[in-house]
DNA sequence: TTACATTATATGTATCTACATATATTTGTG
DNA sequence: CACAAATATATGTAGATACATATAATGTAA
């Protein structure tokens, strides 16, 4: 993968806010392509996948459609849709909850925990991407991204 | 804006590498959300806005559709598309090209020009969002994801 | 020059996203 | 309790994305 400079064909920049803001857009396109092909066998989207991963942790509890919102990496994401293809698959089952009917009860199925375990190791895989980078400048990379955001 | 573990309500990850792969996700989710939000008012999405950028970074030459579409930050968009809807907004002019028919010439007229003047300053706040920063923190944040692409 | 591969652009499609809005239910306040 | 406000989910929509394919023009080798 090149420099950003000559992946965009920009021979410099105005600033170096101005890069990173244009780096951190361009990486994450990157991890997403990248992600988005490796689920494509699957038959899931990251954004299914993400909410999978996010009722497989709460370990045979169910969330609530506004809980799995709340959870996800893109916030804007549209859960009852989400959710509702992943029924379709017959990888969540989902149901009115008892305490109050205007939310659902929604949980995992064994046959969406099949899928993740076939897609574990392909993950794994893909964190390689991540070996250019030393432990220790991974761990620097997230604080500063974490100071970034404040 | 919150850590990553509580933006996403996750207690821990299993990795400093899963955490990166979802700390620049959500980085560039929340960058993405405040510049769409920013253009809106002048009716761009952040494609069409990139595709104007490009074009003005010309000084008046023109550019290709493939040109434009080598040069932008999401490399799946469509730049033929782009082109169209900012064509019907008069920001851009399309000609085919006298060398080579097969491809158009695309110029940002003075209306793009002027809408991207209006858009300057809105995007020199929206770069305040990296003032919890130190230069040499935005310089080493862009080398560690230079590095990381390779 | 013909035939064939390559390139540039456009378009069809299914899906996804962002936003606004609708509907049903629950909560809180008098 | 009645009724307004808040909450949870679902859906309508316009537009964007990812991919496959179509069409036209150009380059190249016999």
């Amino acid at each position: 993968m090149p420099s950003i400079e000559e992946a965009i064909k920009q021979k410099e920049f105005a600033s170096s806010s101005e890069k990173l803001s244009i780096n951190i857009l361009f990486t994450a396109s990157w991890l997403n392509t990248t992600h988005s092909q490796l689920l494509r066998p699957f038959d899931l989207t990251p954004q299914q996948y993400n909410v999978l991963r996010i009722l497989r942790g709460q370990k045979g509890g169910a969330l609530s459609v506004n809980d799995i919102n709340c959870r996800m990496v893109d916030k804007m994401s549209n859960g009852s849709r989400l959710v509702e293809k992943l029924r379709i698959k017959k990888l969540v089952h989902r149901q009115e909850s008892k305490d109050d009917r205007r939310t659902m009860d929604v949980m995992i199925t064994s046959q969406g925990l099949d899928v993740l375990t076939a897609i574990d190791p392909k993950i794994s895989q893909h964190r390689e991407l991540f070996s250019n980078l030393e432990d220790h400048e991974i761990a620097l990379l997230n604080d500063l991204l974490d100071k970034l955001r404040n």
